[in-house]
RNA sequence: GCUGGUGUAGCUCAAUUGGUAGAGCAGCUGAUUUGUAAUCAGCAGGUCGCGGGUUCGAGUCCCAUCACCAGCUCCA
């Protein structure tokens, strides 16, 4: 309960902040209009429309305003007004009218009211402007009025506030440090991969260390499925429009596909695929099938090509070309449940593996009736599939929220969500149920009884992709991979050149052993010196070697994790990095 | 796609009102051969994102374009 309160209480304080920054605003930019200012997780916001564009010296300039609002300790006074008076206040307005016309009949309208500002407003808000002290404007955005591209954009000024200064302060730090483990930066510093401009946007070009990392995954991951009864198919990576048609991607998705020719004067157009399922099913209809062949658990490492607009790419997490551990499995009705949890532990173990697992959220994601434009099939087949997914994830007893709208076009969707380092929040691994492409196909297996019947098909990823994941991992590690991840597993640094044939003679053992990621530095530097280097580059393991070592035959460890582990015979290091590394630790 | 910001050496950053592009680190060469956060000396490295324009003269001003960043909208 305490809790509670006291979030509310933030929340309250946030709010009101947002107020303080309007009224700021308006005080310095007096033709600014009014749309809306809530508080949010982080702190607050406050939409306006002005045609100046706030500038960051704008920003400095408002914050010092809002501290004399502050000062002033304005009382804040709630009033309600009839709709007819609410609209003859709010008249120079016309956001604040239309909010006003949105209300329903019954509805009570209220304003908050600081000195020389009024703002309509739910509340609460506190009661004095002096609360309003620990705050930061952070920054100036464009944002469609009511979230929709068709409307007017506006100018959102993202600030944030707390209810004492350490708090605020101790915020302020902790968005340093995310930038510090933003995958977009460390990756690149990192050199797990880089970006050209004269290649495109949202073509990341993996370097070695990154390649390296996928390597490890993929391989992971491809040897995981086979384990579980996947079979592993290679498919185009573009096809004729014609199979785009059958699948209806060509209607619902054209815009976010690369089309190679055009489509008004040529015979034949292709394009790459942005996803692999109609290319897949083609390995079900290799032949007839029968019940005997279900459930059909396809694997495919898959590179998809979407072509996102161009403000939508970021970093490795939304990119233009991706790989994804893809599957499509194909079951009876009585086998889909069973098959269903299948997916869903398999994609559950990968991600405690990685120690993902504890990040992830489930939203179950449905269609939206009201959005016909968006999906093909009938009310009844989404109620149907729907209600299926229901059932599952009921009896699993999975804690889940809903997505309306956030369906697939062809099926509703169990989406296994994850936040970045900045809160932003993307889908990580996706298990699709869909009832409806089979049929667009032409997938049938003959029953028991000797009826043709379509079959489900789930889509689904384990590991979803390559470079979405990897982004989480380098947010997740802060770089510092687990040692069966590294890029660099161990790094030999020898004290003096005459060390560097022991220093070799190491390494080969290493190898010998089958463990590859083994470097040495050979440079001419201080210990000290490549010390630090080792430590930058978030090596797990670096074995320093001198004379002394030379002569016993041992290595001196320092491990990233426990320091200074002290000499140890090469074969015992071996031995313990290897298991380290089978068994995936962490 | 939209709003705003940013592009100078591999990295971090300088460059007065428009007047000869600099520094540290990284790199290379030589010396040093060192036991836990930077050994010494030298060398090299830039069509100032790309393309136009204004000007006697543009890294600096204007236009256009590409890329990166934040956010919106969309999405794995």
């Amino acid at each position: 309960m305490a809790e509670i309160t006291e979030m509310n209480e933030l929340q309250t304080l946030r709010h009101s902040a947002s107020h303080v920054l309007a009224q700021a605003v308006k005080r310095l930019f007096p033709d600014t209009k009014l749309a809306i200012g809530p508080a949010i997780d982080t702190g607050f916001y406050y939409d306006f429309d002005t045609e100046h564009a706030f500038t960051p010296e704008d920003l400095e300039a408002l914050e010092k305003e809002m501290k004399k609002i502050a000062k002033e300790n304005l009382k804040i006074e709630r009033f309600e007004l009839p709709r007819a008076e609410a609209l003859e206040l709010m008249k120079d307005e016309p956001y604040k009218v239309e909010l006003i016309n949105d209300l329903p009949e019954d509805a009570t309208i209220s304003f908050y009211k600081q000195g020389d500002f009024t703002d309509l407003c739910a509340g609460p808000h506190v009661n004095y402007t002096s609360k309003v002290k620990a705050f930061k404007l952070l920054s100036a955005t464009g944002a469609y009025w009511r979230g929709d591209e068709h409307n007017k954009m506006l100018q959102r000024i993202y600030g944030t506030a707390f209810t004492n200064k350490a708090d605020l302060e101790a915020h302020l730090e902790q968005l340093e440090e995310a930038k510090k483990r933003d995958h977009n930066k460390l990756g690149r510093d990192l050199e797990l991969f880089t970006t050209v401009d004269y290649i495109g946007q949202g073509l990341p070009i993996m370097l070695p260390k990154g390649a390296r990392i996928i390597q490890t995954l993929q391989r992971w991951v491809e040897d995981e499925e086979q384990k579980r009864g996947w079979q592993l198919t290679k498919t185009p990576f573009m096809a004729k429009s014609d199979l785009y048609k059958i699948s209806g991607h060509w209607d619902h998705y054209q815009d976010g596909m690369f089309v190679l020719g055009d489509p008004e004067k040529d015979k034949e157009v292709y394009a790459l695929r942005p996803m692999t399922c109609p290319f897949q099913y083609q390995a079900f209809l290799n032949r007839g099938r029968s019940y005997r062949d279900l459930p059909m658990r396809l694997n495919e490492t898959s590179t998809l090509f979407r072509n996102e607009a161009s403000g939508e790419m970021h970093g490795l997490i939304r990119v233009r070309q991706f790989t994804i551990s893809e599957g499509h499995l194909m079951c009876t009705p009585e086998q889909l449940a069973g098959e269903f949890k299948h997916c869903l532990e398999l994609a559950n173990y990968m991600l405690d593996v990685l120690g993902l697992k504890e990040d992830i959220t489930y939203r179950f994601s449905q269609w939206d009736p009201d959005d016909r434009e968006k999906y093909i099939g009938t009310k009844e087949q989404w109620d149907e599939a729907q209600g299926v997914m229901k059932d599952i994830l009921d009896e699993i007893g999975l804690e889940y929220k809903i997505g309306i709208g956030e369906a697939a076009f062809y099926g509703p969707k169990l989406d296994l969500q994850i936040k970045n380092v900045h809160g932003k929040e993307d889908t990580l691994i996706t298990i699709q149920i869909d009832q409806m492409l089979a049929e667009k196909f032409g997938m049938e297996y003959t029953d028991r009884d000797g009826t043709k019947k379509n079959p489900y098909i789930i889509h689904r990823t384990s590991i979803g992709c390559y470079e979405r994941t990897l982004a989480l991992l380098i947010e997740k590690y802060a770089g510092a991979f687990p040692t069966w991840l590294a890029p660099v597993q161990v790094k030999i640094l020898p004290i003096a050149d005459r060390h560097l044939d022991y220093a070799y003679e190491i390494k080969k053992k290493f190898e010998e052993s089958n463990i590859w990621r083994v470097e040495i530095d050979d440079r001419s530097e201080k210990l000290g010196y490549k010390l630090r280097e080792a430590q930058l580059e978030k090596v797990p393991y670096m074995l320093v070697v001198g004379d002394k070592d030379a002569q016993a035959g041992t290595v001196s460890v320092r491990s990233r994790k426990e320091g200074d582990k002290g000499a140890m015979e090469i074969s015992e290091f071996i031995a313990q990095i290897k298991e380290e590394i089978d068994n995936k630790v962490r």
